[in-house]
DNA sequence: CCCTGATTCGC
DNA sequence: GCGAATCAGG
């Protein structure tokens, strides 16, 4: 098996959502655990909560002496510049170790810092003979201020309501799983926004990726949408 | 034992 | 670049 772009693009969003190599390998199919973090390294995506990585104390006084016991495989002496390993220092409070299966959350991180709008700082504006606003030489292209002019639509927080997604309402951002059985008159999908990286929401992520029981003793049936095919 | 990710190193 | 072998912690 090679690394295909689609192959690649999988591995990186659920390794970024959170899976283990090990789901991320028999998810992709003909790839080693191994494979897949070795690929992963190269892709230049680690940094997660690893299990063996221990997390090194800011105290370095207080060690006894040397922990180090490199194995006689790599006895370099390296009498280089010191510092083989520039281990970030302070960053212990690593992440929510993402559950096993649900890597819903995916809390993405924002910032939101400064830049508190309630403090609009006394700007020099001069109204142009046609109405416009004239800008300083250095500040023309204002940040981002404008309010969304985003259409006020119905909500449909569920699906069923008033219409129902159809295949041609199907795009990246929203849930397609399957709601009832194509052919029938009410056959839509699913419609909720993703769970990022998924193809379908939180919910059905659920039902789609099952949680992995260890190697030998899975589930023999996969789950199916609501039955899975009907039997005519 | 099982699991995990990290690293190494021959290909 | 790839991944099996190996390491090492939980």
């Amino acid at each position: 098996m090679s690394w295909t772009e689609e192959r690649i693009e999988k591995l990186t969003k659920m390794w970024e959502g959170g899976s283990t190599a090990s789901q991320i390998a028999d998810e992709l199919g003909g790839v080693s655990r191994n494979a897949v973090i070795g690929k992963a390294h190269r892709l230049g995506l680690k940094a997660r909560p690893s299990p063996v990585k221990a997390n090194d104390k800011t105290d370095v006084s207080a060690s006894p002496a040397a922990p180090k016991v490199a194995k006689p495989a790599t006895p370099a002496p390296e009498p280089k510049v010191a510092a083989p390993r520039p281990v970030v220092a302070a960053a212990p409070p690593a992440p929510a170790p993402a559950p096993r299966v649900a890597p819903s959350p995916a809390p993405e991180a924002k910032p939101a810092s400064d830049a508190a709008p309630a403090a609009p700082q006394p700007r020099i504006v001069s109204v142009g003979p046609g109405g416009f606003l004239r800008q300083g030489p250095g500040d023309q292209q204002a940040p981002i201020p404008p309010a969304p002019p985003r259409r006020l639509v119905p909500a449909r927080p569920s699906p069923e309501i008033a219409d129902k997604t159809s295949l041609l309402d199907l795009n990246d951002r929203i849930c397609r799983w399957p709601m009832g059985h194509p052919g029938e008159p009410d056959f839509h999908f699913c419609g909720e926004k993703v769970n990022p990286g998924f193809p379908y929401c939180v919910e059905h992520c659920g039902r789609a990726y099952q949680a992995q029981l260890p190697r030998g003793h899975r589930r023999p049936p996969p789950p199916m949408p609501f039955g899975g095919p009907r039997v005519r």
